[in-house]
DNA sequence: CCCATTTACCTTGACAATCAAATTATCATC
DNA sequence: GATGATAATTTGATTGTCAAGGTAAATGGG
């Protein structure tokens, strides 16, 4: 019963229905979900250079180049200079980006609780554990 | 310690991961992530009718429609008519689809041996409860 | 100090993904 | 059979994406 394949196909499924929620989610927003998960690299690491925020984000600079126009258009993120180094800048949530970025983080804390709901406390504190454990080990 | 907010936390930072992971290796195989992820649901679950399989991968048709020529140029998907319902097709995986799909679900359960490597046997076991009970309540 | 190399960002050109709205063909119901 | 609903496509506009090429700044070895 808990041949690896079964797990994986879990995980794939558990995957797809976060995709799922976050999109539905997003969308009534004004946001795309790239738009939104730039907004959130921000918010949890603070501002990042463009190339740091590409990185993490797994696209190039180019992308991240017009992404960040169009956020920076729409006052969600600005461009500060990075008196390290001129040649870059460094990418951070403006108070209307911040905003947003911790209305979203309601919703993932929210969903969190739904979707935990079912399981005890002892269920849910080993869950926490092993998925700990897992992001570790990518 | 295990309030929400924390566990929220690491079911996002674990999503990123399988995401970006994802990213990475289908990124080698000439492939777009929407593109494979249009033949995993139809390894999946079989034969689909275009409204089917864009509710899933939660698109609108005219979305699906572009992608499904994509695919279909590339010999990987095919629609075949729908005796039920003369507005629909069954849209079903090639041999060659099937070969791909069956290809990128065997790195699902690699990459699930991997992470996985380091809980107990229990705790795989408790892990995996959780989540299956986790993706019914969603 | 100089020059070659690397790095960070931007730009361009091409294609893919996406949606909303309009269209066409079929189905379902009354 | 007429009317309304549904399945897929088309169209037009925006966004996301990459590779390749350009500019400016940093870095490091002579």
């Amino acid at each position: 019963m808990k041949n690896p394949e079964y797990l994986a196909h879990l995980i794939v499924e558990f995957y797809e229905k976060l995709s799922s929620w976050e999109h539905a989610v997003v969308k009534g927003k004004g946001l795309t979900l790239p738009q939104m998960h730039a907004l959130e690299l921000l918010g949890v690491h603070g501002p990042l250079r463009m190339k740091e925020l590409a990185d993490r984000m797994g696209v190039t600079t180019g992308t991240l180049t017009a992404l960040a126009d169009r956020l920076e258009s729409k006052s969600l993120i600005r461009r500060a200079p990075n008196k390290e180094d001129r040649r870059s800048y460094l990418v951070e949530l403006t108070d209307k980006g911040r905003e947003r970025f911790l209305e979203h983080d309601k919703l993932h804390v929210q969903i969190t609780r739904e979707i935990t709901a079912g399981l005890s406390p002892e269920e849910t504190e080993l869950f926490s554990a092993a998925l700990s454990k897992m992001n570790g080990a990518f």
